[in-house]
DNA sequence: GCGACAG
DNA sequence: ATCTTGTCGC
């Protein structure tokens, strides 16, 4: 786990998406060294919900819903396009989808405290999914909430909403949490993305899921980036 | 070698 | 992710 300014000195390319695949995963494994798995407890206002559609064979579309915690409003919407940098290829997500999320985050005008990502974060090959990579690159905690399962083992939660299992990597850590969301609903698997810890990363998911099972901002995104 | 495989 | 309407279940 090394410090930021590692980090800039990396700057260069951290900020590349069309790697050769064998290249992009070497660099997630050095970039996920500069993952924090720790939540500083600093007051969150703010919550983005962050989403990609791909309209076309190789345009992405990105859409960020801003939302109030803990009242869910949304106060702010962003989106912006791209041509694909990537094709999709799984354990590389971020490589595709980032690209047109770095604009439409830098046409926010808010501040978003933390940021929902559809994907994983730590529950990934290389620790280093798509939640993580965001995370990293916006220096803004960011948690990963994804529909399906990507890598890890894990038992069914129980059926009620609020219910977890966990999701044990390789060596064995924990490394995620599979959450019902909704009562008798499928689960959603929740991982660390940057800058928090699981147990807050579940209370945030859950907090943001009053209804249902897809938490509101990334359900607002997913409306938001879909066809029109 | 075989199966798995975010969106 | 995308191609796509109605329909079954809580």
């Amino acid at each position: 786990m090394k410090n930021r300014r590692h980090g800039l000195e990396e700057a260069g390319i951290a900020g590349r998406f069309d790697l050769p695949p064998g290249e992009a995963a070497e660099l997630q494994k050095r970039l996920g060294e500069f993952v924090r798995s720790e939540w500083d407890g600093r007051g969150v206002r703010l919550i983005a919900g962050i989403d990609v559609h791909f309209p076309s064979k190789d345009i992405a579309r990105a859409a960020i819903a801003v939302a109030a915690w803990p009242g869910l409003d949304v106060v702010e919407t962003s989106c912006a396009e791209l041509p694909c940098s990537m094709p999709y290829i799984p354990g590389l997500l971020s490589f595709r989808e980032i690209p047109p999320v770095l604009e439409a985050w830098k046409a926010l005008a808010g501040r978003p405290d933390l940021i929902l990502c559809d994907g994983h974060g730590l529950a990934h090959p290389r620790g280093f999914g798509m939640a993580s990579h965001l995370g990293l690159l916006l220096d803004t905690p960011s948690i990963g909430c994804a529909k399906s399962h990507l890598f890890g083992s894990f038992t069914e939660p129980g059926p009620l909403k609020g219910e977890t299992a966990k999701v044990i990597g390789k060596s064995g850590a924990v490394i995620g949490a599979v959450l019902r969301t909704r009562d008798r609903t499928r689960p959603v698997y929740v991982s660390v993305g940057h800058l928090i810890d699981l147990e807050n990363a579940v209370r945030f998911v859950l907090g943001c899921s009053p209804r249902y099972r897809i938490p509101g901002p990334l359900r607002e995104a997913h409306r938001l980036a879909g066809r029109r």
